[in-house]
DNA sequence: ATGCAAATCTGATCCAGATCAACAGTTGCC
DNA sequence: GGCAACTGTTGATCTGGATCAGATTTGCAT
């Protein structure tokens, strides 16, 4: 049976939007929003946003789909750094940088909204000023507790409470944007996953039908419902 | 045979000394200045600067000494975030939050600059207020780089490789403050390294070894030896 | 110096997860 | 519609590192 869910935020949720309005760049006619904003752009799947070595100017907001970053770090090829959910920004990680140490590609068709820094900084006076670098300092904070989330993966032993953790994280990210919690589909691929996690493939793929023979969670495919959030959570505690 | 290094930053060279001349805080009579930071205050061995859940006050500069922090978070009762080395800054972590999410305690001995964040507030003006966010903006970006750097851990696989990454981690970090790349002293447990890696003690321990074998290293109860940093380098790329 | 507690080291065992290999299912493309 | 390429799944094997149990060293306090 078929799964559904709503996969877009709307554009008043949007965070990008948030933000312009912060910003005070929501003039009556929009023309200062407009020149700032490009909203609702499509992006197809594997399109790059950014890539690696870039020089920094753009801020994305996933309006629909979603992305992946990866990155060239410790000598590795590339690792997935992370994932970008609808209402989540892209970008972030670049503030206070000259150049992207992202690449970010579209894993699922869609859209996003994207803010021109440059043109921004055109424009701007002190008090205009102290409130972009307010909400820089703001978007960074966030950015950060992700980051610590991540790192606090190495410490997590086995596999199961990895995935665990994983599947957790995103459900309270769907959930913070207005989706489903329990129910939703996973944007990425199995490797994605592994790659994002440092675990094989083949450890994700049996710790998910692991999870699911436990009944904590259903999966079919890219399908997911937790079905017992409380045990997933009791077994990071372990 | 005895290693000596120095083991404490001039205060020209202090973080937090540069960060009040950035601000614009260092009048001739350093009375601004004196107001706000509290210069080359000496804290005891296990001393704790600030505690998860405090509330953001204080930011520190580690002037002689070291400093670890540690975190509750995914489950585990405490988790090992970070090492704060002579020259470096230890709170950015807690920029832009309420709250303080790490706890921060003196490993070794020595002595640390304090900068109040609310006195610092009350004496703002806006051109100052500029100044404050712009330097608060560059920090977090380092911060960010550091974590990032501590994220992709995740995606080594054997326990050589994080321990021969930590290494050059600690030594570019040494180097960056005008210490020795090569000579060092660790001045954190090998338990302290092994949470931090999410290893076993034993399996850091037997590692340190086994590179003191292949003659990468040299190690003497905390005191390293860089030996061919090159060799080391080339063990993350495998 | 001396002694004691904490930190470090060594050895032995065992298992979770990496790796390899083969195959099935899906998607999209000519 | 059918082939190619990617993505996901399952099974079998093997090893690196966790874990447990001790021995030894270090460094601090007296």
């Amino acid at each position: 049976m078929e799964m559904k869910v709503a996969t877009a935020v709307a554009c008043r949720d949007c965070a990008l939007y948030q933000t312009a309005k912060v910003l005070g760049l929501e003039t009556p006619d929009c023309s200062s929003l407009n020149r700032v904003v490009l909203r609702d752009h499509p992006v197809e799947k594997n399109e790059v946003l950014y890539r690696e070595g870039d020089s920094f100017r753009y801020l994305y907001l996933v309006h629909s789909g979603s992305c992946i970053s990866s990155a060239t770090i410790l000598g590795r090829k590339s690792q997935v750094m992370g994932f970008h959910l609808p209402g989540e920004l892209a970008g972030i990680e670049n503030i206070g940088q000259q150049k992207c140490n992202h690449t970010t590609r579209v894993l699922e068709k869609g859209s996003v909204c994207q803010l021109d820094f440059l043109m921004l900084e055109e424009t701007l006076g002190k008090d205009e000023l102290i409130r972009v670098q307010s909400y820089l300092l703001g978007a960074s904070a966030i950015h950060a507790r992700q980051l610590q989330w991540e790192r606090s993966l190495t410490g997590l032993q086995t596999a199961e409470q990895r995935v665990a953790a994983f599947l957790l994280n995103l459900a309270g990210r769907f959930e913070s944007h207005g989706f489903p919690a329990q129910k939703f589909r996973l944007p990425m691929s199995r490797d994605a996953i592994a790659d994002y996690l440092g675990l094989a493939m083949e450890t994700v793929i049996r710790t998910l039908k692991n999870l699911h023979k436990k009944e904590l969670i259903s999966t079919q495919a890219k399908n997911i419902e937790i079905l017992n959030p409380t045990a997933l959570n009791a077994l990071l505690r372990s």
